[in-house]
RNA sequence: CCUCGCACUAUGG
């Protein structure tokens, strides 16, 4: 049972629903452990209502339970469920409070962040990294760079937020400096660094960096795409988009990034052929930003009328 | 013994 269930966890680690689901509906007992396994995959992927109703038809919960529920509302923006989850659960972890802790500072509510943060009876690291990134992403640099000296412990996370706040504010010394005094380094960092270069106008370095990577991600890629266009190279930029095909698996983030910049120079057709070939090569589910992104080139590049249409067929309602 | 929270890429703020 321990087996099948290490396995139940492996498909849905790595995305595999489907597989996770077959497993899951084959099984005999369904303990609690496979129950939250499932959750957790509903809710990291864009099922939350299988989440919810899986929740709702479990025989038990426990604290496990309670956070991935919670965690699901997070990473959907369900911070008003997510709110009324955290306040009616029986028991808290230190997991419970670091998700909402950083769900506020997703919804740009930095001040609810920071007093769930001082309302906490104990702090681990990963808290601290969660403080430290909710100041990050909230501009406040000066707080975030605050906390991180302060910090009796870091780890690689907590390097690596530090060196995109400072990316993000245009301090791309102190982001190198960082960069150089980690002790060790992942491709997550790599990247940070490859787009603080990129952020900051230093395309060549962004390069470098980039070829000099052992393997690359989809945001390493994504991240590529974004610097040429926003060099004005949009040529490279749409051939980046393609090859990463090679090596890997674009995401809904390399099609706007690939869109951008073909709304940069009015490539219609390019960002027509890149929008239906996710579709119907990587079953990419496009999204309101694709579609806005899509109505965005067409009208730029004068085909107002195939902008009407497609605002008229796509299944959004227009905002 | 197996399951939960934190860092990188787009847009917006």
């Amino acid at each position: 049972l321990v087996s099948w269930t290490a396995l139940l966890n492996a498909f849905a680690q790595r995305g595999e629903l489907h597989r996770a689901e077959k497993l899951f509906e084959g099984m005999k007992e369904r303990t609690l452990v496979s129950c939250n396994i499932m959750l957790a995959a509903y809710g990291q992927t864009s099922c939350l209502e299988q989440a919810t109703r899986l929740f709702q038809l479990m025989q038990r919960w426990d604290l496990i339970s309670w956070n991935t529920m919670l965690a699901a509302y997070t990473q959907h923006g369900r911070l008003g469920e997510a709110k009324q989850l955290f306040d009616s659960m029986p028991e808290r972890s230190l997991a419970s409070w670091t998700t909402m802790l950083g769900a506020c500072a997703q919804s740009a509510r930095l001040e609810e962040a920071k007093s769930l943060f001082d309302r906490m009876q104990l702090w681990d690291l990963v808290a601290w990294n969660a403080m430290l990134s909710a100041y990050a992403q909230s501009g406040y640099l000066e707080e975030a760079r605050r906390m991180f000296e302060s910090m009796k412990e870091r780890n690689l996370i907590s390097y690596t937020a530090m060196l995109s706040a400072y990316a993000q504010n245009n301090q791309l010394w102190e982001a190198m400096s960082v960069f150089e005094s980690m002790e060790c380094r992942n491709q997550v960092s790599w990247n940070a660094m490859l787009s603080a270069y990129a952020e900051n106008g230093h395309l060549q370095e962004a390069k470098s960096v980039f070829s000099g990577m052992e393997d690359r991600s989809v945001a390493s890629w994504n991240s590529l795409v974004t610097a040429y266009a926003h060099n004005k190279r949009v040529a490279s930029a749409i051939r980046t988009f393609h090859e990463m095909k090679q090596t890997a698996e674009p995401d809904d983030i390399s099609l706007v990034c690939m869109l951008r910049a073909c709304i940069h120079t009015g490539n219609v057709d390019a960002g027509r052929q890149a929008f239906v070939s996710m579709v119907l090569d990587y079953r990419l589910q496009p999204t309101k930003q694709h579609y806005s992104c899509m109505i965005d080139l067409l009208a730029k590049g004068g085909y107002i009328v195939d902008a009407r249409e497609l605002i008229a067929t796509m299944p959004f309602v227009p905002e």
